[in-house]
RNA sequence: GCUGAGAUCGUGUAGUGGCAAUCACAGGAGACUGUAAAUCUCCCGCCUUUUGGCUCCGAAGGUUCGAGUCCUUCUCUCAGCA
């Protein structure tokens, strides 16, 4: 049967779940493991394309809620796809707008992030949020726009609609994130909404590839969503269950820290498919997420705190992370990072970034952003050359260590 | 010289009798993980780890239980007129 995508192991990493491989997809490979560039809506903020390709990104993600949104489905269809539409010619994906049931639904102006354990701020309103944008019902989920308030309702089918009009190479299947914060029993409801959801998610992509078939065009791929939170038996069931299914990849949602990779992540990647690629969704804001995903499994990784934060201001060094808005940095006129080969440390000082970002100039926080993404992206390419050339456990102890130092460092080391 | 207006924490300001210092900017720091994020949070007279204590609104007096807030004088600034 013709398929969307194949993905090839060229090597494993003997005595644990990592490997390196490629993703061939319509517009070209993903060599893995591999950091996917954030293109929510279309772009990368603050980066041209020619500055994406020559950072080293492969591939970017954006998302099918903000380009229904804006400019909306059927303008991306006119446009001729995603590709199109923004001139990038590499492999695209887009997320389904699950994530968004999870920001704009239970964590809305509510102070949860991914990673917070309890609720910040006013209780009266963490109990009883009624400006939350997103109502979640077995059918679907109805919406708030963010952007004007009108009522919007999406389900796996319209996801799916949508998506295929998006055109990126591979699309997710619309999931339920629930907040760190939701209990057992919720999680449980949650995460089988999201395997009933997957399945319809399945059938609806697999008619639109048909349509695709008679029309000659390329076919798209479709990953399925592994959920369950921090519960061990859900992880293992949501993996068997979704694993059964003709996927052609998996994500994984729903891991947040890095210290839950060794536990989270290897229940999940132990039981799917091997041949099939695995992609973490939203981690990769630290090293150590990049070194324990590859390790336990992970092919692909996406997130957006790299051009986040390069544009608030905090960037990696191999030594750690730096506010570069800091007083300190006025008078340094010595690159970011003097191990870092990206067009922003090989051209520009730490004082000069500082000034374009204390004034408010856009060009500090390009720069900021090349730099960081570069760092990641990097990072994880090098991974990759550590696995081939069979050092990949130095390269983590060495690089960890530098980074968080030997005691902080120490926790990701526990099972190595 | 005359007339008028005004002097408040780095800057610009709010505050016209009551447990008193407002807001913004600047400054100091922290956060950000499938992007409602060039955003958000905290600190910003002094001392103290905190509770708390001490000072404060150009200067000096005065009125009052109580004064940036009212009165007097002085100093300075600005505007207009000479």
């Amino acid at each position: 049967m013709q398929k969307a995508i194949t993905f090839t192991i060229e090597k494993k990493l003997d005595g644990t779940l990592a490997r390196v491989g490629v993703i061939q997809t319509p517009h070209g490979d993903i060599k893995t493991p591999a950091f996917i560039v954030g293109g929510t809506k279309a772009t990368v903020k603050t980066l041209t394309n020619e500055q994406v390709i020559a950072l080293g990104g492969q591939s970017v993600l954006a998302n099918t809620y903000h380009l229904m949104l804006r400019p909306g489905a059927d303008v991306m269809a006119a446009a001729g796809g995603i590709n199109k539409f923004m001139n990038w010619n590499g492999p695209t994906i887009t997320d389904s707008g699950g994530f968004q049931v999870f920001s704009l639904g239970m964590a809305y102006k509510k102070g949860i992030d991914a990673t917070s354990h309890s609720e910040k701020g006013d209780s009266k309103q963490a109990t009883h949020n009624s400006t939350q944008l997103a109502k979640v019902t077995d059918e679907g989920v109805y919406f708030r726009s963010h952007v004007n308030g009108e009522q919007l309702y999406m389900t796996p089918e319209s996801s799916m609609e949508i998506q295929h009009k998006i055109a990126a190479d591979i699309h997710m299947a619309f999931d339920e994130l629930t907040s760190p914060l939701a209990g057992r029993e919720y999680i449980k409801r949650a995460m089988d909404r999201t395997h009933a959801w997957a399945e319809r998610s399945l059938k609806r992509h697999q008619e639109l590839n048909d349509e695709h078939i008679a029309r000659e065009e390329p076919l798209q791929a479709l990953y399925g969503i592994v959920q369950g939170a921090r519960e061990e038996d859900y992880r293992k069931a949501s993996a068997t269950f979704l694993g059964q299914r003709d996927f052609d990849g998996y994500g994984i949602g729903g891991v947040f820290e890095p210290e839950e990779v060794p536990s989270t992540v290897r229940w999940i990647t132990e039981i799917l498919p091997e041949d099939k690629p695995r992609h973490l969704l939203g981690l990769g804001s630290q090293p150590a997420d990049l070194f324990l995903g590859v390790q336990y499994g992970i092919d692909t990784f996406d997130c957006v705190a790299p051009t986040r934060q390069a544009r608030n201001g905090a960037l990696f060094t191999y030594d750690g992370r730096l506010n570069i808005k800091n007083g300190g940095f006025k008078t340094d006129f010595t690159p970011i990072d003097a191990d870092c080969d990206c067009y922003t440390c090989q051209n520009y000082t730490r004082a000069y970034v500082h000034h374009l970002q204390r004034s408010d100039e856009i060009l500090g926080l390009t720069l900021a952003s090349i730099h960081n993404e570069r760092f990641v992206v990097r990072t994880v390419d090098l991974i990759r050359q550590s696995i081939i050339d069979g050092n990949f456990f130095e390269y983590k102890k060495t690089f960890l260590t530098r980074y968080y130092g030997e005691e902080r460092a120490a926790v990701f080391f526990e099972k190595d």
